[in-house]
DNA sequence: CACTTGACCTGTCCGC
DNA sequence: TGCGGACAGGTCAAGT
């Protein structure tokens, strides 16, 4: 699921959702796989701890504790963090846009629960995500942390760099190397092939034989679809919620992804569906011609 | 080192 | 209906 614009989305829900509220309880339903830090590490700085502040790097929420502490959170693809109120029931009557209902539920691994009665969620269906206390300095130093590119969005990364970050991998198609969270942070593959239609390019283009302009495109195209999906709230295919609940609407502006058999809407084209590098992509094979030479 | 493939899990959908 | 297989938004280990 979440990529960079859903992890995004996310985080700006649970800034103003737990920030100030102090962690009374956690409950591991699922460990150690979803939660490997031992039972006292999360006595010790967990438990206690007041939540100062929630950040995002590439795909990675972290969420920062008074203790100096940082508990680290990736949904990979089918996490959610939801968080409930004191006073909501829970399952009563959920709007038609929340996909949770009744909460701790078959897919919850993680309960933490706040003084003032709230709680947060971790629900992960297909249990690939994880959640983990590190101290707040070591985060730089994780080995994910120490190789993920920089951020597609932010004002440092110029189309120059850009286009430098993606000249070590020649040889690899340029979704493989837009996958390759270590090239950019953030990009997967739903943005991915979104991207590659507003740059006119076919995935399977070997990364040697792109243009300088086509790369300045598609950096430009990489900010434009990752900015308008955090304005949407992020994509909902199946699993997707944010920290309320409620599913992200980009998928209803999407140009390709999921569209396969529809209309291109440059040149009405039917849109089709294709693997490269090992995953579902969508194409307009008209606008995205595969350059070989 | 560059690159590709399979594994990790559960649920859902599609064809027989 | 039931069953087997393919597939799903991410990353890492192991393979060539």
């Amino acid at each position: 699921m979440p990529e960079l614009p859903e992890v995004e989305t996310v985080k700006r829900g649970l800034s103003t959702l737990i920030v100030g509220k102090v962690i009374k309880i956690t409950t591991v339903r699922q460990s150690p796989k979803s939660f490997p830090n031992s039972e006292s590490s999360v006595n010790e700085f967990l438990l206690n701890a007041e939540v100062r502040s929630v950040r995002r790097r590439a795909k990675v929420l972290l969420i920062d504790l008074s203790t100096d502490y940082t508990l680290m959170v990736h949904l990979k693809m089918t996490g959610q963090l939801v968080f409930r109120g004191e006073k909501q029931a829970f399952g009563a009557g959920h709007p038609n846009d929340s996909l949770v209902g009744e909460l701790p539920d078959k897919s919850t691994r993680v309960v933490i629960t706040f003084t003032d009665g709230s709680h947060l969620f971790f629900n992960d269906q297909r249990k690939f995500g994880w959640m983990r206390l590190l101290p707040t300095e070591k985060i730089a130093y994780d080995t994910f942390m120490l190789k993920v590119g920089p951020e597609p969005l932010s004002d440092d990364l110029t189309s120059v760099e850009f286009a430098e970050r993606f000249k070590r991998r020649v040889n690899t198609s340029i979704k493989a190397a837009l996958l390759d969270q270590t090239v950019i942070a953030g990009v997967g593959n739903i943005y991915a092939d979104e991207s590659l239609w507003g740059a006119k390019i076919h995935p399977s283009t070997k990364v040697g034989l792109l243009q300088k302009k086509h790369l300045e495109k598609l950096y430009e195209e990489v900010r434009y679809v990752l900015n308008l999906a955090i304005e949407k709230g992020g994509s909902t295919d199946k699993n997707y919620v944010n920290a309320e609940g409620k599913k992200g609407s980009y998928i209803d502006f999407a140009r390709v992804f999921r569209r396969e058999g529809l209309p291109c809407s440059r040149c009405q084209t039917t849109i089709i569906k294709l693997k490269v590098a090992g995953r579902g992509t969508h194409i307009c094979p008209y606008c995205q011609k595969e350059q070989t030479t």
